[in-house]
Order: structure tokens, then C-alpha cells, then sequence
DNA sequence: CTAATCACCCAAAACGTTTTGGGCAAGACT
DNA sequence: AGTCTTGCCCAAAACGTTTTGGGTGATTAG
């Protein structure tokens, strides 16, 4: 067994300061009065036995362990952290463990925690992050009723009176890319979202039909689950060669689905951005690598994720969330796929 | 402030079930000797009152939280989790959280943990996975004070006879990448490396070293800040240019690096693969990117950060680790740069 | 001169577990 | 008959903090 040898205690430091515990607490913290020559001693002697308190014992005391807890809930349904497609959520999740960090806090990645075999310090975090709950998350039940703060990151649709959340201004995003597309000639725009019934979704086709109906063009609106990657996006693809009144411009929401659209269309001789337009929702190394390379929302989750980390910690210490969309409305990087 | 309500504890598990909480305790953990018929009403009651154990209550009794930490050192040394380029750190790193998970243990991801303004929680973890560590690490030096266990994933060089260690077979995966180079008609093959003193870049320069001596060439080799990006890869290649004997074949560790090189010499004329094989040590964006494709070992992040959280939870349960080198010579991925 | 204030300090309780060191019957051996 | 196991149970201590609720003695106010 590793024995984990001496960490000092208070109680040592406050025999070798020839002080009670108490005082020991009280310079240690600046909580209580103390005289300062006392706490320049206990401060001393504190450094000499190299002194840090036990996390767990405060954590136990105060009821705060100083951990954030970050669930990626897409991640969930996916078999596991995938390489590739994903890189949105690996940066979240940096961002969000150094952001955590410059607030004194260690950030701890989880899968579901209402999963059986989920290990039992999942419910010790001091509050969670959940990225794109589905609708009705049942994590959220399962926080609620232990009492753990939480902030989410897109809004539970199913929960329109709660108010912990936080998401880019998606409505914005859509409108400005389907301008974007029909500056560049297109006529018939059509979406292709998840199947998630999360805010992203959602919210994104409702921006859609109120463009549509706006210009009276029809809505042509393509779903496609966001696991299926790229082979996905061929059936999409499919879908729209079967078409009879083809679009000549695709808002695809994920990037996995927009390359293997692009590819299916391709080889049917429908060639971007000459035939069809194509712009994707989130950017991802797919994106990136197609040919001709995909105009693409990069959704800056970096700055997603501070955001988050940031009201959540509000949160914690009794400022109450409201609801707000994050300052980002992402970033639109204009590539080959949408110019013309 | 928030409150967290009411969570139900083993005092109320024990007076609701009319027993003690020392039977509680032993009717959920089975460890104790209790009747089958009080140990049915005692789980019966807990499931009842949605009894969960408070982890950290038992954390601080046990000495043991349920928490791993990873610390990403070359991440210390950048200014941020950086989007790009990182894509190896941020692949382990959700394998680590996964694979943590499943010992039944939190992962958390943390900066390094001398520093001044360190939550304090990240001594809490039971144990830490190092990777890179520099020579004589300061962070290790700490964890060791502390009586922490730990894992590095990379030896540290300063510490010859410490054995928690695994790395992948740097050695053999370097004969591999230059004997590949030898293959493709490479007559005169440098090396760049980064100037971190960690394993792989010295064990990788050894062994370089090791297989010109076979040959009687005479070694190249280029050092370069691991943080300089693609500017540092163009310092390369104007190195390089500046050699009166150039070679015609580069190993670049890094993968910004050899994409910022191929650059910088294809401005001078030198092409890939035509005038000058390339191969980077670490597959990234920027290698996939580049035209032509750079050939790149992945290093396959997931089999390491597997196998590292696996070797650390077996040296919490006991037993002790034995610096070995992990099952994974990484995954040679050839592509246009190192071919003709 | 007494009472009240103040600055400083401390013992003990509390946080929610796990483990130690028994106690008490009932049955099994001398 | 008494003594030993054995099966089951429990009270209390312990983990290392923070906070409560005083307790001093010295200074100030009445």
C-alpha cells in the first residue's frame, strides 16, 4: 500500500505555534481576530511544516469540495470520445478546466452521471456544467433533486422556466449565414439538423421558417441523427438528389454531415460551389479538409466555456443565473464551399 | 445561496431502518457480518430514502476521494489549451476521463500544481498522471513530498531509477520513420527536435544518433522550441537552408514544425517529396493539412492514457509499477511528403 | 469604584463516514 | 454444569477541518 506519509495537520501546526487549533484557523484563513504578532507566528510555522489543509476535511466542513463537475452530454450517446468530429467539445473542455482553474477550482470531466456504475464522487462536485441537454434531461432531474447547482449550455427545452443557461445567440447565427448564402445567388436554401431535440436544433429551424416564410420560399428542412458522421451526411446528400425542385444551397449543422453530403453530391456531378452551396453549423476538421474546404461556423467554444464556468461560480456564491446568451455569435469562417 | 436540501444520510438510513449506522455501513459495503434479513431492510430503506454515501465524508475517513489528476506539462509551458496543435493532449485527455471512469474514478484535468494560486484541491486526488514531465521535474518533486502516487507517461530523465512510468517505443518507432526515409531513396537524413529536456526528444535523438553511427552518416540535427509553431518549422527550414551539405530527408518531431519548414523551403525551391522527404513524429492539423500531406506517426493518445490511468489505478490498489514501454509503436501514417 | 466594552484566545461540537473493540445471546463443546 | 465459539449487533472514536459559544484580562465609560 502507497503509505502516504506526514501530511501535517492543523493540530501539529498549532502545537508547534503554541496556539489552538481555532487560531491556527483564524490567521490562516483571516476569519476571526488575531493578534498579528500571533498570526505572523502561525504563519511561519505553517510555512516551515509545509502546511496545506486537507481539501477533503474543509470540503467535508463547508459543504464545497472546490470541484466543478463538466458533462458533455453528445458525448453520451456517442460511443466514445471519437477522435475526430468532436474537436468542439475537446476545446470546451480545455477552456473550461483552465477557466475553472483561474477561479480556484478543479474541473472534473464526467459521462452521465445517472448511470448506475457512475463512481460516487460525481455527486461531490460543487456544480455542474452540462453541455446541450436533450429535452427533459433526466441529469437534470437527478442534480435537482440532489440539490447541486447547474448551469447549462443551450437550454433544456423541456424546462422553459429554467433559467440556468447559457448559449450563443443561435437565432443570429442562422440568420446571418442564410443571408450570407443568398448574397452569394441561392434561391432555394434548405437546412440539414440533428435529430437532438437540444436547443441547437431547434432553435435553429424555427430561425429558418421565420426566414423562409419571410421570403416566401418554401422550408426544406433535412434531419439526419448526429452520430451518423459522414455517412450521414451521404444520406443527406441522397435525399437531396431525390429531390424534384432541388435547392441550390444546403446550411448543414454539423461538419461531419456537411463533408459527406459534399462528397455524395460530388459524385453525382452536383459540384459545390458551383451547383449548391454549402455552409456547416460547427467547424471541424472535416470542414477544413474537404475540397473545395467548408465555409463553417466556428462556434468559439472557448469562449462558450468561460462563460459558463463564469456563472456558474456567480452561481455558487448566491447570484442567481439568468438565462443569457453567451457574447459569442460565433465566428463565420468563409471558405470555398459558399463563394462564388 | 443555494440550498442544497436535504440529502439523506446514514444516521437517517439507520434510525428509519430501527438499526445502527455501523450496520448500516456494513449492510451496503458487505463488509461486516450481518443477518441476510436486516441487510434487505437496511438496502430496502436506503433505496427508499434515495440514500447515496457522501463521498466525501468517506473520502476524508478513507483517505481516498475517488479522484485521478492529469497534468498536461507542455500545456504549462504554452500560453493556453491552444485549438490547434494540440489535438494529441486533448485526445488523451478524453480518453484518460473515459478510462478513469470506468476504474470508477473522477478525472481531473489540472495546471501545474506548484504554482502559488493552485486550488487547493488538487492535492486531494489520489493519484496523478504526469505527462512529459521536463528533467527533474518540480512537479514530481512535490507529489513525492506529499506522498501523492504518480504516473508519468514519458520518463523523466533526471530520475534514473524511478519506475511509474510508460512511454510508447520511442526508440524502435524512430528506426522506423528513418529506415521508411532510407527506403524512399533518402541518403542524407537530419532531425529536428524540440528542446525540452523530456524522453522524446532525447530518446528519439539517441537513437537517431545510434542509426547513423551504423551507417557512417554523420548526425544533423536541429533543436527548436516546441512552442514556436509553424514560425519555429520556417526556423527550421531556413536552417536548413543555410546548410552547406543539405540533407534530403527531415524528421520533424513536431507537427507544426514540419509544416512550417516544408513551407519555408518550398518557397526556396525545395519541394516535398521531389527534393526533400519529410516525416512529423506527431500527427496534427497542420501535417493533414499541408500540401502535400506530411507522413506523421500517431501516437495514439487513447492506448497511452489507457494504459497509463490503468498502471496508476493498480498502483493504488498496491501494486507497484514497473517503468515499461506501452503496447503502441504509434501508427506510421505515410503520406505524399516522405514518398516517391 | 463598578460596569461595560474590547481584543484576543480556546475547548468542543459538528460535518458524514468507516472501523475498532467490544457486548449479548444461543448453541457447541468439555 | 460451566466454558467456548459463533452470529449478530452497536457505541464511540477517528479522519482534519471550521465554527460556535464562551472565557479571559485589560481598557474605557459611567
Amino acid at each position: 500500500m502507497t503509505q502516504r506519509n506526514s501530511r501535517s495537520t492543523i493540530r501539529e501546526v498549532a502545537r508547534e505555534a503554541g496556539v489552538s487549533v481555532t487560531t491556527v484557523s483564524h490567521a490562516l484563513s483571516g476569519k476571526g481576530i488575531v493578534a498579528e504578532s500571533t498570526r505572523a507566528k502561525v504563519v511561519e510555522t505553517a510555512r516551515r511544516l509545509r502546511y496545506r489543509p486537507n481539501a477533503v476535511a474543509s470540503g467535508l466542513r463547508n459543504n464545497r469540495l472546490g470541484i466543478l463537475a463538466l458533462v458533455l452530454r453528445p458525448l453520451d450517446t456517442l460511443e466514445s470520445f471519437l477522435p475526430e468530429g468532436v474537436d468542439y467539445f475537446l476545446r470546451f473542455a480545455g477552456a473550461a478546466s483552465l477557466s475553472a482553474l483561474e477561479h480556484g477550482y478543479g474541473l472534473m470531466l464526467l459521462s452521465d452521471p445517472t448511470l448506475p456504475d457512475a463512481p460516487s464522487i460525481s455527486l461531490a462536485a460543487d456544480g455542474f456544467i452540462i453541455t446541450e441537454p436533450v429535452e427533459n434531461d433526466p441529469v437534470i432531474d437527478l442534480l435537482q433533486a440532489e440539490g447541486i447547482p447547474l448551469l447549462t449550455v443551450g437550454k433544456d427545452l423541456g424546462r422553459p422556466h429554467y433559467d440556468a443557461w447559457i448559449e450563443p445567440r443561435t437565432a443570429k447565427i442562422t440568420r446571418h449565414v442564410l443571408d450570407h448564402l443568398e448574397e452569394n445567388g441561392a434561391a432555394r436554401v434548405a437546412i440539414a439538423i440533428g435529430t437532438d431535440r437540444n436547443s441547437w436544433n431547434i432553435t435553429t429551424e424555427a430561425s429558418y421558417r421565420e426566414w423562409c416564410s419571410e421570403r416566401g420560399q418554401e422550408p426544406i428542412v433535412v434531419t439526419q441523427r448526429e452520430t451518423s458522421g459522414t455517412l450521414g451526411g451521404r444520406a443527406i446528400g441522397e435525399e437531396i438528389l431525390s429531390m424534384t425542385d432541388r435547392p441550390d444551397a444546403v446550411y448543414c449543422l454539423t461538419g461531419r454531415h456537411a463533408a459527406g453530403m459534399m462528397a455524395r453530391l460530388g459524385e453525382a456531378g452536383i459540384a459545390s460551389p458551383a451547383d449548391i452551396l454549402i455552409v456547416a453549423g460547427s467547424d471541424s476538421e472535416q470542414t477544413r479538409n474537404s475540397v473545395p474546404p467548408i465555409s463553417a461556423i466556428d462556434l468559439e467554444p472557448e469562449v462558450l466555456a468561460r462563460a459558463a464556468i463564469a456563472a456558474l461560480v456567480e452561481q455558487l456564491v448566491g447570484i442567481p443565473n439568468r438565462g443569457s446568451e453567451a457574447g459569442t455569435d460565433g465566428r463565420f469562417i468563409i471558405r470555398g464551399s459558399s463563394q462564388r
